[in-house]
DNA sequence: ATGAAAGCGCTAACAC
DNA sequence: GTGTTAGCGCTTTCAT
């Protein structure tokens, strides 16, 4: 008897739970919350009406008799340093104003960091935990800077939820972002799709420190495990390199390094930093297939005129707006997350650019 | 002066309008929903303190007031007869669950009708119609047979959204689902990526009537135009194929008959009937590419095995998902929708599928 | 430990 | 036309 069709049956309220158990609707509550202060007695009475009737709460009417503003901190890069991180807090922002539009007072406070300092990240996250926000937004760029803090925000109880790069065991409520490692697979597949011969590629991590980047790391062994695989007939070569920023003098040297290469067929940007780099070595190399990350501006150009043939998407926006979301429900609703929240590896190419342009944060409501 | 950080202000309410106004909440509410019954000085002093205060009605509470159940219903085809439109009616029982959770009640009536017979169609508009919806969800598979239904609910003033096939001016609040044209390009890019010489592609509609179809004729003038752009050096070739159903007894000498185009470099299949093709052209054909539509089970272990080599996703779950909450949106929260609601086109490949498989549908809560 | 009751912001029914 | 009021389901406070 799970469900009659045509037969709709009103959902069932506190008052139900209430008169079925002979007790005040104070009580369930209190049973409901485990706000203590009830009797053994009661208390069972009351779970086994609760389970008998299959009761589930109205969130909507939840919310309604709050008035706490709830105080989310966010831990992210400089949104002025680069639009990968800008779309990050507009994600941040959108998710405030849509929890705004439904009478859920949730104020989030940006803490930036300079993402190529250590010590900017420490320091901001000291100001943020003295801030005794409810739960805290954050991207862990730095692993061994983030211990202490994470160990203190798990000390007070206060919930935190990462995006972009996953730590493991440090007691995050939940992980927002993609598969690195499958990410690097993806990019491998992608350059190297329809070659009959063996080629060499290289990886190229432009202005980051390697040792640090658990991400990148991840990245970069999924992409060699990939074309190393042993199922394959072609036995490809990966070379690896770590450049300085662009605007270094050493920086065109070191591209002529890597375009120097022999038989080499593709490279792979490991950051959002691809559009640094296409225009250059597209020229030096005919038919090299060149494959970046992210919908920032300059690459989107870069894809247009065809020296990006291949961008993965790691949708910043939504991982941050999701973030925000992930908190008001664990915060307001009590509803918990998965542990990992691993976004799809959206592939964009110039054919369906536009229709992930478009599409972007023009969802609101209530939804999914 | 547009937001000052630590200033938390509360959101203003009706109250707050009403007192400013000098009217009572009652007016208030009158003007904002239009329900006359209003002085004209009342409604002009009401407006301007609405547009000063800049009021933005609590969503949440506007619901809790209402008791009332929608009834929505929806014309798709028989879930049971392929995984497409059973992952479409999927979304629909989703959005459904969701909306309850918030104590929003929406029944939602399906209406199936056999995707091959017009009559079926028809009859099914027929029955939904008569059971007077307050909204109405449909895949209006069938151009002309739609034409009078819609007329009908439009008179009827009964709010209609469409997924998957896009009709124009047919009084729609709004269409939810691909463009279909640019579909068809992407798979041209995907199907020639790398290839220097000019080669011969094969384009296949199986088991449906070109004629009545306007999103497959949409998908092949898409295909045919990438190919034959302008500024490309190679002068690729493309043929049209329309095949009997797969377990008829034409089939085979049919799919021969493609395989046997000189020069092929691809297959581009219109549907997700891929996985009833690919493995015999691959074997039949070295090095082919192959590209087909959904992630319905049959065609993941054509990904899997590398019969299939793309596949382009058209989300027929989030597409009705979307649907439902969309109705939602207009019938409580009188949130209008754009009139096109474009999905990206998401790029599938064996190596991000499982990124895909896995995110589906486990988002819930309060969201985008 | 328990119950009664006052809201949360909005809607709708009912007086005037 | 306009104002008043009783809920919607849940939370929280305040007596008991």
């Amino acid at each position: 008897m799970l469900s009659c069709p045509h037969m709709i049956q009103k959902s069932i309220r506190i008052r139900d739970i209430a008169l079925k158990a002979g007790v005040s609707e104070g009580t369930v509550d209190r049973v409901i919350h485990n706000r203590g202060k009830v009797s053994a007695t009661a208390a069972k009475k009351v779970q086994q009406v609760l389970a008998k009737l299959n009761y589930k709460p109205n969130l909507i009417a939840r919310t309604l008799g709050k008035n706490k503003t709830y105080r989310i901190a966010a831990l992210i890069p400089d949104h002025t340093y680069d639009d990968y991180w800008r779309q990050s807090y507009d994600g941040i922002k959108l998710g405030e104003m849509q929890l705004a539009q439904f009478g859920i007072h949730f104020s989030v406070e940006p803490y930036f960091f300079n993402m190529h300092r250590k010590e900017s990240y420490l320091e901001s996250s000291l100001k943020l935990f003295h801030s005794k926000p409810d739960g805290v937004l954050v991207a862990p760029l730095f692993f061994y800077a983030s211990k202490p803090f994470f160990k203190k925000l798990s000390e007070k109880h206060i919930p935190f939820i990462l995006i972009n790069t996953q730590l493991q065991e440090v007691g995050a409520l939940s992980f927002i972002g993609q598969d690195l490692f499958q990410s690097g697979r993806l990019a491998a597949e992608l350059i190297s799709y329809g070659l009959t011969a063996s080629r060499t590629f290289a990886i190229l991590h432009i202005e980051e420190d390697l040792e640090n980047s658990v991400h990148l790391q991840e990245k970069e062994r999924g992409f060699k495990e990939y074309l190393n695989q042993y199922n394959k007939p072609q036995k490809h070569d990966v070379k690896s390199f770590v450049l300085d920023a662009p605007k270094s003098n050493s920086f065109i040297s070191q591209l002529k390094e890597v375009i120097a290469l022999q038989n080499l067929a593709g490279v792979f940007i490991s950051t959002s930093k691809g559009y640094s780099v296409a225009s250059f070595i597209k020229q030096s190399v005919p038919y090299i297939r060149i494959i970046g990350y992210d919908l920032i501006k300059e690459n989107l150009a870069c894809l247009q005129n065809g020296t990006l043939d291949f961008l993965i998407n790691q949708n910043p926006m939504r991982q941050a707006k999701l973030g925000i979301q992930t908190l008001a429900n664990h915060l307001i609703f009590k509803k918990d997350p998965p542990p990992l929240h691993l976004f799809p590896l959206e592939i964009i190419t110039p054919q369906n650019v536009s229709t992930y342009l478009s599409h972007e944060g023009n969802q609101s409501g209530i939804s999914i």
